[in-house]
DNA sequence: CGGTATCCAACTAGATACTG
DNA sequence: CAGTATCTAGTTGGATACCG
């Protein structure tokens, strides 16, 4: 995981996909972020298995792949917002699919 | 990553399918598998960055999930060959969009 | 509120060598 | 050919506590 752009795109696009968004809370934050700007400890209740050091991290390198842009608010209490940039909402029907894709793989699974 | 599924759904469907999916090489391993059945060196070739080890287990656990069905043909030398499940089929959108979306990606990152 | 710091367990991945 | 065995390095994730 976590493969240089450079050296995956090489191998196959698909990897410089899996190596951005390969994280196990990636996908499901950009999720709820596509509703709309979110706080932090709002996405830490949207994703409550997580705590905020993973939370945290992932966000970041969501920032640092240009998905995700961070606002700090200089007020007290401080108040930072997290929310998608084009390229995060360009994400949207990729999202989707992997949502109905894993509904359908859990009903299926979880019925046999 | 491999959350059991049933507490996966729970949180969100994504989670399903990062689980399934989330293997560092499983995603491009179903892409070369949709261009028809393979053999286990040959699947190895195509992706070069992966040991023998690595690409055993991810296939493994792909056959666990039912994305792709593993046919041992007892015969000297053998001969163990790869084919994607109608389940596995079943990503052929995602795996495209995937991709494209990596290539999008790359192309972005590496001009900047 | 929105994080960090620390420490630690578990899992992943890789190199290399070997086998039926 | 299609793996397995062994060993090791690196990454991920989690619990808990603390900070501006």
């Amino acid at each position: 995981m976590r493969l240089p752009v450079a050296r995956a795109v090489e191998v196959c696009p698909v990897e410089v996909a899996v190596s951005v968004l390969g994280g196990t809370w990636k996908l499901t934050l950009v999720k709820h972020l596509l509703t709309g700007t979110k706080r932090f400890n709002e996405l830490g209740r949207l994703v409550p298995l997580a705590n905020t050091k993973t939370v945290t991290r992932q966000l970041r390198e969501l920032e640092e792949d240009g998905i995700v842009q961070r606002t700090v608010h200089p007020e007290v209490p401080p108040r930072v917002e997290y929310r998608l940039t084009a390229r995060g909402r360009s994400l949207a029907p990729l999202v989707t699919m992997m949502n109905d894709w894993g509904a359908e793989f859990a009903g299926e699974t979880i019925r046999s």
